[in-house]
DNA sequence: AGACTGAGTTCGAAATCCGAACTCAGTGGT
DNA sequence: ACCACTGAGTTCGGATTTCGAACTCAGTCT
């Protein structure tokens, strides 16, 4: 990625898989509760090969895997791995940020901690509870509806 | 950006900013300390009239600012603002997720609680400290290079 | 049979990206 | 005066990605 022969990084390694327009916003669905290929496609207005193609470069890197939930016409769906659960945070910050510097609306939507309910003061940490959390303890109340 | 009518809720207007595989990374060079044009363009290998156009972007959402330096021959560079350095928290969970899932190079690099310099925990929460804090504590260390 | 569902593929047109070469103002050396 | 150099871009044509719309294919429902 750049010249000087670095190996790229961990983040750049990192953007070249999550860094389009899309696979964010795929992740968020998926936390959403988001798994059939129309519901992602209806939800984002994302073009058809290019979910097609997105979700396969997710699957390869262990985002999402591609599960199998019915055998009569075989249909798969995606669900978020723990790798893919864990990239909240980075969506939880984009949320923050959004919220506080996008000119654009500001959404009624926040985002808590899901065991007590507290609208976040930062990402990883509830003032409330007096606690850091990881990822899982993050819910998507406010990605826009519920999880 | 989905077909229900809904206003585009905070992220995806975000992420129509920032969600491309450059703009991040800009901000990550930003970081460290990375202002003038052909810099953005030899440490990121960006080509120039992508970054031309990436920079103008970034600064109409008031991410940069394009600040003259230099009369003689008029210069200008390019500068995190307050809303730009408010995305590090969103840059230090891609590098915590990076360096725990991506399956490429672990880098030597950390990030660490710039008053203290000790590793981060999470990503808002010094636990040597016992505080939380915003983004202008992040320091770049390990955003490859410091800044 | 005929309509429908769900996960994709195929298509050609449009928008983006790329590297390489060029511009343009000013500076410094000979 | 002449030439090379710096730094911030722009221009070019070609390659890649994206798009929407329409199609496929297996199986189900009525």
């Amino acid at each position: 990625m750049n010249q000087q022969g670095q190996p790229g990084s961990a983040i750049e390694e990192t953007l070249r898989v999550v860094g389009d327009r899309w696979s964010i916003l795929l992740v968020r669905a998926g936390l959403r509760g988001i798994r059939r290929f129309d519901d992602f496609c209806d939800d984002l207005g994302i073009a058809r090969p290019v979910l097609t193609e997105r979700l396969r470069r997710l699957v390869k890197f262990g985002i999402f895997e591609r599960v199998k939930y019915q055998d009569k016409p075989v249909r798969y769906e995606y669900r978020l791995t723990e790798a893919g659960l864990a990239l909240s945070p980075a969506l939880v910050a984009l949320v923050r940020w959004s919220e506080e510097y996008s000119q654009e609306v500001s959404s009624e939507t926040t985002l808590v901690h899901a065991p007590c309910g507290t609208e976040l003061e930062q990402a990883f940490w509830c003032r409330s509870c007096q606690t850091t959390f990881g990822p899982h303890a993050v819910r998507g109340v406010g990605l826009n509806g519920e999880s």
